[in-house]
RNA sequence: CGGAACGUGGCGCAGCCCGGCUAGCGCACUUGCUUGGGGUGCAAGGGGUCGCGGGUUCAAAUCCCGCCGUUCCGACCA
């Protein structure tokens, strides 16, 4: 392709919107504009990188037997209504204002719609369908550049079992698929197990990259390679342990005593005999939470607990609920509480929490003794530094981006929507779906903030959008021209597909700099100075290593560059 | 949705606080010359409803009010 007939509007200004390197890069590469927030348009040379990111993700769907499907993005309202949906995603799915149509944010309605007029017998399954689409949602926020639109491509494939264990052969599947997607890609990613959240289903992991500007916070262990959503995520720090004796309750006073590193102070003893109460309202039913300490609750792993939505409470209802402000509450003495507490105080005793009461607090509680407990759970956030919970070494935790997530998600859309089967027995059967899904411009824009430097992008082969980068210097060199004009044929009819910068324009200076922010591994210099003896420079964009070459060897040299 | 900032030729910005000549600078663009291995140099040009609406004033890019848009922090994130 001919720069000087061709669109790739490459920049040399920061754009001042953009504030992570891939969205910058994207932008000065003239390989994205945006149209409004979270809305961009793929220029020419930003979509045929992005479908070199579809060809991978869909050659190894295709290596596990999926079949592409195309799906409507309009979908009729009343399909989302009867999965419950439309709630579900409230302000977050797309209405239309003159049909009563939405647009799909994701796709288990349509394809359970289809499954369900078609898999009528154990013998049709199992199935993958897979569509690589666009998808829209009302994000409140978007931001970093692609990775967070609001309309935004995604490979999503669903699996249709007749058994569980169908589904975990399509589960480990799609596992490994996605290893090989992202590795052929050339990113560095780690799996993580992950919440299954609202989406419903039993297991789930996701696909995450390390970055600083990742919205997901993960915690990873250098040593043994643990890796966990901090929804999820677990340490192995100490847990209170029980002391012999358990000592007779007793009201104390300390006045004006807030928060726990106060009580600590007050109190002079260790933290863990500290436990903090938190008060929830679930429906009308208040939830006490006790965590050990400074210990922080982990709302995700409340939510789990809990099974369904909650609320924190309001100031004046905590003062009518139990008595006392925030600071001063505890679980004696409580009436119509639900009292849940996090694992790490379980088997406590001679514990210190509030008396309901302001500034009086209530010592040598036994949680055995003293407390009806109607569950123990893991509910604190696990911080950097604490143990791996598999091989001891400290934590790190890290923001991290999600590239793919995958469910087991059972029967939760075939129930709803009625997609049922036949089993051996003649029995009517709801399909086990499994769902899958990764961001596409995520992993170009992954890639691209894992490789970046300061004069721009540097590419893969495998994602490049062009294989050499074929850079004719001195355009009032005649023997310059034709050599580079000869080259570039040359190549073409090699099948190598080349970015020919032709521009008579342009100052070499110009040249190299625009080379080197599009980023192609390979740039091939045709100048004066090696011409003369019949040579040319081949310079990798990674290394910035140069070879001068023969003429006569540019084909043989760029095959072999290709392979490695 | 809560908090904050910004909005001035295509891009990056100055001017605004303290109202007053024809609204400026760099990049990009056009033309001519120049240069030709790391965003050449010189010269001459074109291009602006100062986000939108209202108000104050003799006079508004500048002050006041409302709205819209964009970005950041938070909430949310299937």
């Amino acid at each position: 392709m001919r720069l000087s007939k061709n669109f790739i509007p490459t920049v040399k200004e920061i754009p001042s919107d953009a504030l992570i390197p891939s969205h910058q890069l994207m932008l000065r590469a003239g390989m994205i504009r945006s149209l409004s927030a979270g809305v961009y348009s793929f220029l020419p040379l930003g979509y045929k990188i992005l479908k070199k990111a579809m060809e991978i993700i869909r050659d190894e769907m295709d290596a596990i037997g999926g079949q592409e499907f195309y799906l409507p993005a309009l979908n009729p309202i009343e399909l989302w209504e009867e999965t419950g949906r439309v709630k579900a995603f409230g302000d977050t799915m797309f209405h239309l204002k003159n049909r009563p149509l939405v647009l799909a944010p994701t796709h288990e309605e349509v394809i359970c719609s289809i499954a369900k007029n078609h898999l009528k017998s154990y013998r049709d399954l199992p199935q993958i369908w897979y569509q690589i689409q666009m998808k829209f949602r009302n994000e409140p926020r978007p931001r970093s550049g692609v990775i967070r639109g609001r309309q935004f491509f995604m490979k999503d494939s669903y699996s249709l079992d007749a058994t569980w264990e169908g589904l975990d052969v399509n589960y480990d599947l799609h596992a490994e698929a996605y290893k090989k997607m992202f590795t052929r890609a050339g990113l560095k990613f780690f799996i993580v197990g992950a919440s299954s959240g609202a989406m419903g289903g039993s297991a789930s992991q996701e696909f995450m990259l390390e970055s600083e500007s990742g919205e997901d916070t993960c915690t990873v262990c250098d040593g043994c390679g643990y890796a966990a959503n901090m929804e999820v995520a677990t340490s192995a720090l100490q847990k209170a342990h029980r002391d012999n004796e358990s000592k007779a309750i007793t009201e104390i006073s300390t006045p004006n005593v807030g928060t726990i590193d106060e009580l600590k102070e007050f109190l002079k003893i260790e933290e863990r005999y500290l436990a903090k109460s938190l008060v929830f309202m679930q429906d009308k039913t208040p939830i006490l939470v006790l965590m050990m300490g400074n210990d922080q609750l982990n709302e995700s792993k409340l939510l789990s607990a809990l099974g369904s939505d909650f609320r924190s409470c309001h100031p004046d209802e905590l003062k009518s609920l139990t008595g006392a402000d925030a600071g001063s509450i505890g679980p004696i003495g409580l009436q119509g509480f639900k009292i849940i507490v996090d694992r790490r105080l379980q088997g406590g005793n001679n514990l210190v929490s509030g008396a309901n009461k302001n500034d009086y607090h209530i010592a040598n509680i036994d949680l055995q003794r003293d407390i009806k407990i109607d569950g123990y759970f893991d509910l604190r956030t696990v911080n950097a530094g604490e143990p791996c919970p598999k091989c001891s070494k400290p934590l790190r935790v890290v923001n991290a981006i999600e590239l793919g997530h995958i469910f087991k998600l059972g029967t939760k859309y075939s129930d709803a929507l009625h997609a049922y089967y036949l089993d051996e027995n003649g029995k009517e059967k709801p399909i086990i779906m499994g769902s899958y899904g990764i961001g596409v411009e995520r992993v170009v824009a992954c890639f691209i903030e894992q490789n970046n430097d300061k004069n721009g992008i540097v590419w893969n082969n495998a994602l490049a959008p062009y294989h050499v980068h074929l850079i004719q210097v001195n355009s009032n060199n005649e023997k310059v021209v034709s050599i580079a004009e000869s080259l570039y044929k040359k190549l073409q009819e090699s099948l190598v597909d080349v970015l020919f910068d032709d521009r008579d324009d342009v100052s070499p200076g110009f040249k190299f700099k625009d080379a080197d922010l599009i980023g192609i591994p390979l740039q091939i210099i045709v100048g004066e100075k090696n011409v003369n003896s019949g040579n040319v420079e081949m310079k990798s964009r990674s290394t910035g290593k140069r070879d001068i070459i023969e003429i006569s060897k540019v084909c043989q040299y760029v095959e072999k560059f290709l392979e490695s």
